[in-house]
DNA sequence: TTGTACGCGTTATCAG
DNA sequence: CTGATAACGCGTACAA
């Protein structure tokens, strides 16, 4: 398959040998100008392009990073990819990505698969089982986890602070004048859904609050949000509603207005992840700017790093690193006037 | 780089032959229970992972298609990529993905980068001279085209009609009597959106339409779209807008709003390829649907059966097919009073 | 400067 | 059923 002509029939085509050819192609300075000339013409006219898996082989290098999120594309992960190819441009590196799908086994399935293709890796994986995926990884293959739960794994990673954004979610829907509170949550087995969840059972019991905890489950798509709303309609209505992910909270908002209820003055809503979408959506939504994109950038940076130093799992400190997301107040949660539970 | 340890380390381990190695990691059959179990027990001590580029070297085969957007991030390329990922999963495909920035060169860069670690490779190139591109190709790479304006080169491809989307859009607004319609147009250079201005610069004429043509120019993003209502307010205001997609639609209906006209009562709004967001803005956008997940998804099953029978770009028919829009009414567009121009 | 030959990690062929 | 061994396409010491 691949490409039918080699550098082989280049050097043939020019009359020199392969090693001349493989020289001249790849800029060295040693080869003659009229050596280079010839094999660049031949290999202009025969279309020769060099086969990356040979060159891989013989190089072992890729210039290209792996990554595995849980889905490769939606709003949310759409952003990190985004902060990973501005990364991966500037230094000239291609992305090899794929989905694990919300499975752990698929994640370690692509990590295999992915061995020898890559040199480095980039991996979210935000499953309850996560530590099981170390023992299945490629020896000396550097590796950076995007994300995970505070030090689960002793992996290199970038970590989101979910419990502490939750926390302040909670206090924020508080100082708003809402006494009752109700959580939207993620998936159950996703440790970002389960910290945010903590985060807002503490944020509740914070300053001697006594409310009785609102868990609505939910699984981070908008219509989770919307139906979490519609069964909220048959008791009282809560007078804040904390969504463990944006795309419920738009969901859960599209439901409450169609409900002839407004937000923010009977419901404040408030997000997490800050997505592109919430300033769009009437009324835009607050959320916890985890700095997606940055996660994404940083992540490659670390990654790199890790890779020009041809370090590989061992080395000295798993130099992870904490982001703690930004509150950004929006209409959706912004009451001019006090409560009125 | 890579897994430090080889299928050779594993043999040893085992105590058998590299080929039996081989042999048992790949289920095949003709292995004896005992030496496969010791091959795999080895195999699972040592945490040997083959060697992809290995693999494919050897096999000619790589199990991945290449994938080569504009931009491998926002809205409407994340629906692309979604309607491939389910295609490729599927069928055990791997996704190797690029940008090409808006920029022909970096897309005949990607290509020749992925030559030899991919089966097969779709691509975007909404360019005006994207035809170059054919001529860099590697030979004998199964290749795609997705949207390429219609017959540009004779390459298998995925085209959509963007001239008669365009021309929907402009007959609906002037069924909801719209007497001037300006459009937005995206960026000069490309082919889809100088298809959509020729639909809507001939939708103006039909049936004896007199109406002066009233273009701004965008670049396909939001605050294009902004931009061009904020510059419209000096002047006479038109009551029909027609974006060339969904983003500047979305940042035109914002800017309206803000200069404090309705949509759709005063000017109704029309935006192109229906990416997930325009059911969340208020009001939500009509647009045309072109069926982006769709495009995705039937790029990868063209270019499957082109690899399954060892094609290239020689071969029978081109294969092509076309994508009509569909045009999905919603509130920004959808007056239920006569037109008050 | 140029060419020869070996190695990268796997698969596949062909004797045994 | 098993084990040498030749590809796969390319980079690169090494020698000329």
């Amino acid at each position: 398959m691949a490409a039918g002509v080699t550098l082989n029939d280049v050097a043939k085509a020019a009359g020199v040998s392969i090693a001349s050819a493989s020289r001249a192609i790849n800029g060295l300075d040693n080869v003659t100008e009229e050596i280079r000339d010839r094999v660049l013409a031949a290999a202009g006219r025969l279309k020769y392009v060099p086969h990356g898996a040979a060159r891989a082989l013989a190089m072992s290098r890729t210039n290209t990073i792996g990554v595995i999120l849980p889905d490769i594309y939606g709003e949310f992960f759409s952003e990190i990819i985004r902060g990973i190819d501005v990364g991966a441009r500037a230094r000239g590196l291609h992305i090899l990505v794929s989905g694990s799908h919300g499975d752990l086994n698929e994640a370690v399935t692509a990590v295999r698969s992915m061995a020898g293709r890559v040199d480095g890796l980039l991996v979210m994986a935000p499953y309850a089982n996560a530590g099981d995926l170390a023992g299945k990884l490629p020896v000396n293959l550097p590796l950076v986890m995007m994300g995970g739960s505070a030090g689960q794994a002793d992996l290199p990673s970038l970590i989101i602070d979910n419990y502490g954004g939750a926390l302040d979610a909670v206090r924020h829907l508080r100082e708003q004048g809402c006494r009752r509170i109700a959580h939207i949550s993620g998936p159950e087995n996703n440790l970002e859904a389960q910290d945010r969840l903590r985060g807002y059972l503490d944020g509740l019991k914070e300053n001697g609050g006594t409310q009785e905890p609102i868990v609505l489950s939910g699984d981070f798509t908008d219509n989770a949000g919307y139906a979490a709303v519609r069964g909220l309609l048959r008791g009282t209505m809560p007078d804040g509603l904390f969504a463990a992910n944006d795309m419920m909270a738009l969901g859960a908002s599209l439901g409450l207005r169609e409900a002839g209820l407004s937000v923010p003055e009977d419901v404040a809503v408030v997000g997490f992840d800050d997505i592109p979408v919430t300033r769009y959506a009437s009324p835009p939504i607050s959320t916890l700017r985890a700095g997606v994109f940055d996660i994404g950038q940083r992540s490659l940076e670390l990654l790199s790093v890790l890779i020009e130093r041809g370090d590989a799992e061992g080395g000295p400190p798993p130099a992870s690193q904490t982001v703690r997301p930004e509150l950004v107040v929006r209409a959706s949660s912004r009451r001019l006037s006090p409560s009125n539970a």
